[in-house]
DNA sequence: CGGGCTTACGGTGTGCGTAAATATC
DNA sequence: GATATTTACGCACACCGTAAGCCCG
Protein backbone atom coordinates (compact mmCIF):
# COMPACT_ATOMS: atom_id res chain seq x y z
CA UNK A 1 0.00 0.00 0.00
CA UNK A 2 1.25 3.62 -0.84
CA UNK A 3 -0.02 6.86 -0.85
CA UNK A 4 -0.37 7.15 -4.19
CA UNK A 5 -2.32 4.29 -4.24
CA UNK A 6 -4.66 5.89 -1.76
CA UNK A 7 -4.42 9.18 -4.07
CA UNK A 8 -5.01 7.21 -7.04
CA UNK A 9 -7.77 5.69 -5.43
CA UNK A 10 -9.94 8.81 -4.02
CA UNK A 11 -9.49 9.66 -8.04
CA UNK A 12 -10.99 7.48 -9.63
CA UNK A 13 -13.60 7.29 -6.26
CA UNK A 14 -14.55 10.67 -7.51
CA UNK A 15 -14.93 10.49 -11.19
CA UNK A 16 -16.30 6.96 -11.29
CA UNK A 17 -14.15 6.53 -14.14
CA UNK A 18 -10.07 5.42 -14.70
CA UNK A 19 -9.87 7.16 -17.81
CA UNK A 20 -11.01 10.37 -16.69
CA UNK A 21 -8.93 10.06 -12.90
CA UNK A 22 -6.37 9.07 -15.00
CA UNK A 23 -6.03 11.95 -17.13
CA UNK A 24 -6.42 14.39 -13.97
CA UNK A 25 -3.63 12.66 -12.13
CA UNK A 26 -1.36 12.76 -15.14
CA UNK A 27 -0.92 9.36 -15.80
CA UNK A 28 -2.16 6.34 -18.38
CA UNK A 29 -4.91 4.32 -17.39
CA UNK A 30 -2.92 0.97 -17.18
CA UNK A 31 -1.25 2.20 -14.18
CA UNK A 32 -4.20 3.53 -12.43
CA UNK A 33 -6.21 0.14 -13.17
CA UNK A 34 -3.14 -1.67 -12.04
CA UNK A 35 -3.07 0.31 -9.03
CA UNK A 36 -6.65 -0.30 -7.94
CA UNK A 37 -6.41 -3.65 -8.74
CA UNK A 38 -3.92 -4.36 -6.20
CA UNK A 39 -5.42 -1.81 -3.86
CA UNK A 40 -8.35 -4.30 -3.53
CA UNK A 41 -5.87 -7.27 -3.29
CA UNK A 42 -4.53 -5.86 -0.21
CA UNK A 43 -7.65 -5.23 1.38
CA UNK A 44 -9.21 -8.31 0.56
CA UNK A 45 -12.30 -6.85 -1.08
CA UNK A 46 -13.01 -5.48 -4.46
CA UNK A 47 -14.14 -1.88 -3.98
CA UNK A 48 -16.26 -0.80 -7.22
CA UNK A 49 -17.94 -2.48 -9.65
CA UNK A 50 -17.06 -2.48 -13.08
CA UNK A 51 -19.41 -1.29 -15.66
CA UNK A 52 -19.34 -0.52 -19.50
CA UNK A 53 -19.63 3.24 -18.55
CA UNK A 54 -17.09 3.66 -15.83
CA UNK A 55 -16.86 1.79 -11.67
CA UNK A 56 -18.97 2.40 -9.38
CA UNK A 57 -18.47 2.32 -5.74
CA UNK A 58 -19.00 -0.51 -3.75
CA UNK A 59 -20.19 -0.29 0.44
CA UNK A 60 -16.50 -0.69 1.23
CA UNK A 61 -15.16 1.63 -1.46
CA UNK A 62 -17.14 3.99 0.19
CA UNK A 63 -16.20 3.65 3.75
CA UNK A 64 -12.65 3.50 2.25
CA UNK A 65 -13.28 6.50 0.19
CA UNK A 66 -13.86 8.60 3.42
CA UNK A 67 -11.11 7.20 5.52
CA UNK A 68 -9.13 8.33 2.62
CA UNK A 69 -9.54 11.88 2.75
CA UNK A 70 -9.21 12.07 6.48
CA UNK A 71 -6.10 10.29 6.16
CA UNK A 72 -4.66 12.63 3.45
CA UNK A 73 -5.71 15.41 4.70
CA UNK A 74 -4.37 14.62 7.93
CA UNK A 75 -1.03 14.00 6.46
CA UNK A 76 -0.96 17.46 4.67
CA UNK A 77 -1.95 19.01 7.99
CA UNK A 78 0.68 17.15 10.16
CA UNK A 79 3.51 18.49 7.96
CA UNK A 80 2.16 22.21 8.13
CA UNK A 81 1.73 22.06 12.13
CA UNK A 82 5.72 20.47 11.94
CA UNK A 83 6.86 22.91 9.86
CA UNK A 84 5.21 26.28 12.04
CA UNK A 85 6.82 24.30 15.30
CA UNK A 86 9.91 24.54 13.68
CA UNK A 87 10.20 28.01 12.34
CA UNK A 88 8.12 29.14 15.10
CA UNK A 89 10.55 28.22 17.73
CA UNK A 90 13.39 27.72 16.24
CA UNK A 91 16.72 26.07 17.74
CA UNK B 1 6.79 11.12 1.46
CA UNK B 2 6.07 7.30 2.19
CA UNK B 3 4.06 5.84 4.24
CA UNK B 4 7.21 3.56 4.75
CA UNK B 5 9.50 6.95 5.54
CA UNK B 6 6.70 7.62 8.07
CA UNK B 7 7.12 4.11 9.60
CA UNK B 8 10.99 4.83 9.73
CA UNK B 9 10.61 7.94 11.22
CA UNK B 10 8.47 6.49 14.29
CA UNK B 11 10.79 3.98 14.97
CA UNK B 12 13.68 6.56 15.18
CA UNK B 13 11.82 8.85 17.37
CA UNK B 14 10.84 6.15 19.92
CA UNK B 15 14.40 4.28 19.83
CA UNK B 16 16.54 8.06 19.94
CA UNK B 17 18.63 6.05 17.72
CA UNK B 18 18.99 4.96 13.94
CA UNK B 19 21.27 2.02 14.77
CA UNK B 20 18.87 0.63 16.97
CA UNK B 21 15.56 1.45 14.94
CA UNK B 22 17.40 0.11 12.10
CA UNK B 23 17.78 -3.32 13.68
CA UNK B 24 13.78 -3.30 15.22
CA UNK B 25 12.86 -2.39 11.53
CA UNK B 26 14.70 -5.06 10.00
CA UNK B 27 17.06 -2.68 7.46
CA UNK B 28 20.89 -1.43 7.54
CA UNK B 29 21.40 2.04 8.64
CA UNK B 30 22.44 3.71 5.48
CA UNK B 31 18.85 3.50 4.02
CA UNK B 32 17.00 4.31 6.88
CA UNK B 33 19.37 7.66 7.42
CA UNK B 34 18.39 8.61 3.49
CA UNK B 35 14.54 8.55 4.56
CA UNK B 36 14.96 10.55 7.56
CA UNK B 37 16.91 12.98 5.59
CA UNK B 38 14.92 13.02 2.92
CA UNK B 39 11.71 13.49 5.18
CA UNK B 40 13.32 16.55 6.89
CA UNK B 41 13.77 17.95 3.34
CA UNK B 42 10.43 17.19 2.69
CA UNK B 43 9.03 19.24 5.46
CA UNK B 44 11.41 21.64 5.10
CA UNK B 45 12.81 21.48 9.17
CA UNK B 46 15.15 19.14 10.59
CA UNK B 47 13.49 17.01 12.88
CA UNK B 48 16.10 15.80 14.98
CA UNK B 49 19.12 16.56 16.56
CA UNK B 50 22.63 14.70 16.12
CA UNK B 51 24.46 14.02 19.17
CA UNK B 52 27.57 11.15 19.56
CA UNK B 53 24.60 8.63 21.31
CA UNK B 54 22.17 9.02 18.91
CA UNK B 55 19.57 11.29 17.97
CA UNK B 56 16.84 13.61 19.71
CA UNK B 57 13.27 14.79 18.97
CA UNK B 58 13.53 18.47 18.41
CA UNK B 59 10.20 20.12 18.71
CA UNK B 60 8.81 19.87 15.03
CA UNK B 61 9.58 16.24 15.67
CA UNK B 62 7.90 15.10 18.52
CA UNK B 63 4.54 17.03 16.70
CA UNK B 64 5.01 15.05 13.78
CA UNK B 65 5.04 11.99 15.85
CA UNK B 66 2.08 12.19 17.39
CA UNK B 67 0.45 12.89 13.77
CA UNK B 68 2.22 9.47 12.31
CA UNK B 69 0.89 7.35 14.49
CA UNK B 70 -2.29 8.61 14.31
CA UNK B 71 -2.28 8.78 10.53
CA UNK B 72 -0.50 4.95 10.72
CA UNK B 73 -3.17 3.63 12.99
CA UNK B 74 -5.77 5.36 11.11
CA UNK B 75 -5.03 3.81 7.91
CA UNK B 76 -4.76 0.65 9.51
CA UNK B 77 -8.44 1.07 10.95
CA UNK B 78 -9.74 1.95 7.48
CA UNK B 79 -8.32 -0.81 5.96
CA UNK B 80 -10.20 -3.22 8.57
CA UNK B 81 -13.42 -1.11 8.28
CA UNK B 82 -13.26 -1.61 4.93
CA UNK B 83 -12.85 -5.37 5.14
CA UNK B 84 -15.43 -5.92 7.25
CA UNK B 85 -17.87 -3.97 5.17
CA UNK B 86 -17.64 -6.37 2.44
CA UNK B 87 -17.78 -9.45 4.41
CA UNK B 88 -20.75 -7.88 6.41
CA UNK B 89 -22.61 -6.75 3.36
CA UNK B 90 -21.86 -8.85 0.08
CA UNK B 91 -22.88 -8.43 -2.86
C1' DC C 1 40.46 6.48 19.57
C1' DG C 2 35.39 4.49 19.67
C1' DG C 3 30.54 4.69 18.59
C1' DG C 4 27.32 6.47 15.52
C1' DC C 5 25.65 9.04 11.72
C1' DT C 6 26.54 10.05 6.85
C1' DT C 7 28.13 9.67 1.85
C1' DA C 8 29.76 6.49 -2.36
C1' DC C 9 28.67 2.89 -5.24
C1' DG C 10 26.65 -1.19 -7.38
C1' DG C 11 22.52 -4.27 -7.87
C1' DT C 12 17.79 -5.34 -7.62
C1' DG C 13 12.90 -4.52 -7.63
C1' DT C 14 8.74 -1.74 -8.46
C1' DG C 15 6.00 1.44 -11.23
C1' DC C 16 5.06 4.01 -15.52
C1' DG C 17 4.19 4.34 -20.64
C1' DT C 18 3.13 2.48 -25.27
C1' DA C 19 0.85 -1.04 -27.74
C1' DA C 20 -2.17 -4.97 -28.27
C1' DA C 21 -6.05 -7.81 -26.47
C1' DT C 22 -10.53 -8.61 -24.19
C1' DA C 23 -15.11 -7.67 -22.55
C1' DT C 24 -19.51 -5.21 -22.41
C1' DC C 25 -23.45 -2.64 -24.18
C1' DG D 1 -19.04 -1.88 -33.74
C1' DA D 2 -17.43 1.51 -30.23
C1' DT D 3 -15.84 2.55 -25.80
C1' DA D 4 -13.41 1.32 -21.67
C1' DT D 5 -10.83 -1.72 -18.88
C1' DT D 6 -7.26 -5.02 -18.71
C1' DT D 7 -2.70 -7.69 -19.96
C1' DA D 8 2.24 -7.74 -22.49
C1' DC D 9 6.49 -5.81 -22.82
C1' DG D 10 10.44 -2.67 -22.33
C1' DC D 11 12.51 0.99 -19.60
C1' DA D 12 13.59 4.32 -16.12
C1' DC D 13 13.62 5.66 -11.39
C1' DA D 14 14.04 4.74 -6.50
C1' DC D 15 15.30 1.93 -2.58
C1' DC D 16 18.29 -1.28 -0.24
C1' DG D 17 22.86 -3.36 1.13
C1' DT D 18 27.94 -3.30 1.53
C1' DA D 19 31.95 -0.57 2.17
C1' DA D 20 34.43 3.54 3.23
C1' DG D 21 34.45 8.29 5.41
C1' DC D 22 33.51 11.87 8.95
C1' DC D 23 32.37 13.90 13.32
C1' DC D 24 31.94 14.31 18.09
C1' DG D 25 32.92 12.97 23.02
Amino acid sequence: MSLAQLRYFVAVAEEQHVTRAARRLHIAQPPLTRAIRSLEDEVGAPLFTRTARGVRLLPAGAILLTRAREILDALDAAVAEARRAATDAPH
